[in-house]
DNA sequence: TGTTGACCTGTGAGCAACTCACAGGTTTTA
DNA sequence: TAAAACCTGTGAGTTGCTCACAGGTCAACA
């Protein structure tokens, strides 16, 4: 397989395939004639077993040492379990971190309401966020650093 | 004020205090002494609110143009709103595709107490992973992206 | 007066996981 | 035979910082 076949066989673009090769996940061979890269069914293996680990959240990193343990015959799986348990705790974490963020939103939102609009002067920038009171327990300090 | 001081004040980093000097947030003026950067109580209040902003999930170049919608004495509430609603939609969005990822990795830690380690023979990399049914209704192909 | 330490300066790289653009070589199709 | 569609590697862009570096400035103490 070309790249682009594989990547359709494993429903990425090219370019990703491309990527995870020089990040080590896989590992083609070349054809000496065009220089072109040629994937087995095993890197396909390999790639769909690694979109899966992104899906459960994780780590290319994380995804490579599974991959180099499995090439050398022990176990990745107490490993996984390992992970997969922190990463389950980071996710409901992120989750009611959210959730308050959710909730501060929706009560600003009905403040807002009431409030008209009004023109800097110079003393104010823009009263519906500078009298937003955010109530900061400080749980939320990292929490909306991340969105798209 | 000096950087370290109007950090301080607003609880950040000196770091993030020149990052967003440099990112046109703030405009101290500068001692021709000794080249250093001297900040107003107006670069304080400006800071401070884009830290709200932040918290708030407003992106940097969103608070760039609030600042200087409010600069020009034009009133940023109306974007702040339409914006505001946007990024609601957007963090509720979230929180269910983290809700559905949560449920799915428990399912699997559920179904995994009952499956061995086995070690890797060619076939299979981690049967913990591999075997695990992604039930991909591709509402989640983009979700679990942004972690830490 | 010297020197130690704490501060300041700007710039450039690093993070994560891609995505896109570029310039050029190859293969397929009309 | 020539255009279209593919392949190659590399380097930069994304976001919001954070850290490192090399060098300049300043206050205090011996």
């Amino acid at each position: 397989m070309k790249v682009s076949a594989i990547a359709k066989a494993a429903e990425v673009t090219p370019d990703t395939v491309r990527f995870y090769t020089r990040e080590g996940l896989l590992s083609p061979h070349r054809n000496p004639d065009n220089n072109y890269q040629h994937y087995s069914t095993e890197d396909l293996r390999r790639l769909r077993f690694a979109r899966k680990a992104r899906q459960l959240g994780f780590s290319l990193p994380e995804i490579r040492s599974i991959l180099m343990q499995a090439d050398d015959h022990h176990s990745p799986c107490p490993m996984v379990r390992d992970v997969f348990e922190k990463r389950l705790t980071q996710v409901e974490r992120e989750i009611s971190e959210l959730q308050l963020l959710r909730n501060r939103m929706k009560s600003a939102l009905s403040a807002w309401q009431a409030m008209p609009d009004g023109t800097p002067d110079g003393h104010t920038i823009c009263c519906l966020i500078e009298h937003w009171d955010d109530g900061d327990d400080s749980v939320l300090s990292t929490t909306a650093q991340e969105h798209h």
